[in-house]
Formats: structure tokens, C-alpha cells, sequence
DNA sequence: CCAAAAGTGTTAGTGATACACCCATGT
DNA sequence: ACATGGGTGTATCACTAACACTTTTGG
């Protein structure tokens, strides 16, 4: 086992998040070479004693002061030339947060991180670019087969609110009235007996999830032959 | 950059064929601690001047004598246990192949090398039974949305040979003539002028894939809400 | 003429889409 | 009273699912 060639690995997150009724990912800009000064997803190199998960935690933590966030493994990206220093297998994750979590101050090493519209990128470093279209093309997908939105609506919110964010992740607008009876059937909210009142008009009734726990709508994905 | 740790990274072929009427999968038996005569996935490591594709065709091919195949790269595995060697990050790699392109002689190193049924597996080395796991989601997942079946059979086919595909795979009876409505509708299938006669009963048509080029299917992956 | 697999259509039900008006509130 | 966003129902269409008999051949 000894003769064997060994390699960096490190990990990068992708993450989303809702805000200005825009659908953002998270970089920071770089402060060493290659790519100084140009803008990067957070990660960095796995240690000996990590796990893969404890590696994206604590860079999201020390990068942009992130914690508790939901994370999805994605494919690995490895190809020869992708990191001028040399050979680095990069697995990106996928990740999700609500954007009255957020508090992005930049800790320690100052490397300044900042809110990214994903149709409004700035150049990027490696294949990052080709990462986020890969998370881009997750997230869809995971957002219309699980409950996943979750993660970025506060506790209670309205179905306004709820459809904002699907137009927003989808790019596209929905039909208010098939969009509440396809939730409401599907069974992944629950009204509650608060409303929000806000401007002069109708006070919005709040839902909340009924399962705030990450879970596969009913196999809908099914190009069914019978 | 110099004081980072590095790893061992592998690669694990999924391979998957049908035959005698079932799902296989193709095992090696290992010739070597740990897991000495266990069955395990067919892989090897990666080499520094090797990209993961060709390190994953490299031990395909002396392993189990195998070419051209169709390959997809699924997540990482990389536990800290889950190799008693030592950190060992695996790639696995999902692949198809016809059985009749099959003629599995195990080459040199003489590890021998079968096809096991995915229902019936031996006792399996490291995380591979995880890791076959997810890959059968994913080959479930793709058949029903992509045309990847036409990995599976020889160019020209019935089409009661292409629906025991899809039920050996998705493991369910499927309905010959919405399946055949269906397949057409898609437009995935052509059929040709030829016949297949064998047996004391009417000839049935051969058909051939339309395109023999990885494609996805029109967008039915769709929680739709408008 | 018998056995064996190929081939073929219709109907009922379910889910998707499209669409427009009234409601409750603050100012 | 008016402006603003909240909330609701119905009709059409498309797709899914269930189901059984006739055809062609070899022996």
C-alpha cells in the first residue's frame, strides 16, 4: 500500500440562499495565488482526521460564519489541469440557507466573502463555474422532488412567500391557484392560525412545514410505463 | 501548498449487465488483504498522471477484460473506517453494459471475476454494499429518464426484449401495450424492416434506439406547478 | 389444428393547465 | 372609497392505467 500516489482533496460548498428576490450563491475572493483576488466558492483541503462533511462545515464557518446548514454531497470534479498547482479532486456541496439566518461577516482571515446573484456571476477561479451549474441543475431538480424549500423559509411564512421562492429558484413564473392546491395536496404544509399583516390589504394566513426534515416527495419522478 | 495532507483516492466500477433473465452486477474476489477472497467492486487507485475516467476503464479492463463502456461518475465515499487500510476516498463509477458485448475472461492477475444477481450479493468488502445500493437507485432513476437502455441491448431488438429490460431493472411487471405507446410516444425506438423468427409462433419486429447517444427525455422529471 | 408469443384500441380516471373575480385591510 | 395583495373554483385537456382478443408462425 505504500507505493501508491496520493492526492489533495478538498471540498467546496455551493451555497444558495433567497434574497432581494434574487436566488444567490455565496464566494469569497481569494487572497493567495492562483487566482488572487478572483472569486472562488468557499472550501478548502481535507485533513487526515476529518470527515468530508466536517471539512465544508468548518470552512463555511470560517469563511463566512455559516453554521447549521443543510449539505448534499455532489459529484467529484478531478480532471488534470483544473488546479494550476497541481492535482486536486474537489467534491463540491450543495447547500441551502434561509436568508434571515444569514449574517455573513467574514471572520478572521478576512477573505471577503459576499452574495452573488447566480445569473450575475463574476469571473470565477478552476471549474467553479462549471460547479455551480452542476449544484444549479440540483437544486432545481431537489426542490420539485423533496420538501427541500424548507430550508429557506423561515419557520412561518405565507404561500406568497413560499411561491416567490419557487419562481425565483425555477426562474419562472407559477400560477398562484395551482400552485396552493399542489402543496396543499402534496401534503408539505400546514396552515397555521397566524397571519401576517403588513401594508393596506388582507392579512396573509402563515403556514409552516409539516416536516422540516428533509424528505422525498411521493415518487413523482416516474416516467411510468404502466 | 506544500504542507496539506493528501489521500489515496480509488475508483469503483458499478457494473451492471442483464442476463439469464436477472440484474447483475460484476464482483471480483480479492487476492489480497484486507477483505482476502471477499467479493468487492472491481476498482483500483488513481494514478497522478491519470484522469478518474481512465484509471476506472484501466481496471475495468484488467480486471475483467471489459471496453467502451458507458460510464457515470456518482458521489464520493470517503468515511474515515471504511477502509482498514488506511483514508481511502473511492469514486464509484456506474456502468452498463450488453451481455452479449460480455465475455468476462479475468485477465493476468487472475482475480476472479463473475457476474452475481444485485438480489443474491455474497458478502461484500468495504462500503460496497452501500455503495451498489445507490448505485441502483441511480440506474432505476436514469432508465426512466433517459434513453440509457439502449446500453443494455444489441442494436437491433424486440420490443418484448427491451420491456424484460425494464422490468428486470425496475423490478416490476410493466404493461406490454401502454409500454409499447409509451416507448413510441417518446420516440426513443424506430422500427426496422427485419424480423426476429425463432420458435413455433409469429416473427416479431426489430427495432433499433433512434439515437444511440446518452440523452435525456423530454422533461417529465417535473413536480409541476403550473 | 394446436401451442406460443406478437401485436393491437378503447375506456375511465386522474392530474395538469388555464383562467377571473371577490375579500380584508390601511390609509 | 380606493389601492393593495390575499384568497378561491371550474372547465378543458392530456396523460395514465386497466384490460382481452386476434394474428402469425412452427411443429
Amino acid at each position: 500500500m505504500g507505493e501508491k500516489d496520493t492526492f489533495l482533496i478538498a471540498v467546496d460548498g455551493v451555497v444558495f440562499t433567497i434574497a432581494h428576490h434574487e436566488l444567490q450563491i455565496l464566494l469569497i475572493q481569494r487572497d493567495a495565488e492562483p487566482f488572487k483576488g478572483i472569486h472562488a466558492l468557499p472550501g478548502g483541503f481535507l485533513r487526515k482526521e476529518e470527515e468530508l462533511e466536517d471539512t465544508i462545515k468548518r470552512k463555511l464557518y470560517e469563511e463566512a460564519n455559516i453554521k447549521d446548514i443543510f449539505l448534499k454531497k455532489l459529484h467529484p470534479f478531478g480532471k488534470k489541469g483544473r488546479d494550476p498547482r497541481g492535482r486536486v479532486i474537489t467534491i463540491p456541496y450543495m447547500a441551502l440557507i434561509s436568508s434571515d439566518k444569514l449574517e455573513v461577516k467574514p471572520r478572521a482571515k478576512a477573505t471577503a466573502a459576499g452574495w452573488f446573484c447566480v445569473y450575475h456571476l463574476p469571473e470565477l477561479a478552476f471549474d467553479h463555474k462549471e460547479i455551480i451549474e452542476d449544484s444549479l441543475h440540483h437544486l432545481r431538480f431537489e426542490v420539485q422532488s423533496t420538501n427541500l424549500a424548507y430550508q429557506l423559509l423561515s419557520d412561518k411564512f405565507t404561500l406568497t412567500e413560499l411561491q416567490q421562492a419557487y419562481e425565483i429558484i425555477l426562474n419562472q413564473k407559477l400560477d398562484k391557484r395551482n400552485f396552493r392546491k399542489r402543496l396543499l395536496a402534496l401534503g408539505i404544509v400546514k396552515s397555521t392560525t397566524h397571519y401576517k399583516r403588513e401594508g393596506a390589504h388582507r392579512p396573509a394566513q402563515l403556514y409552516t412545514f409539516k416536516d422540516r426534515q428533509y424528505s422525498m416527495l411521493k415518487e413523482k419522478i416516474n416516467i411510468s410505463f404502466s
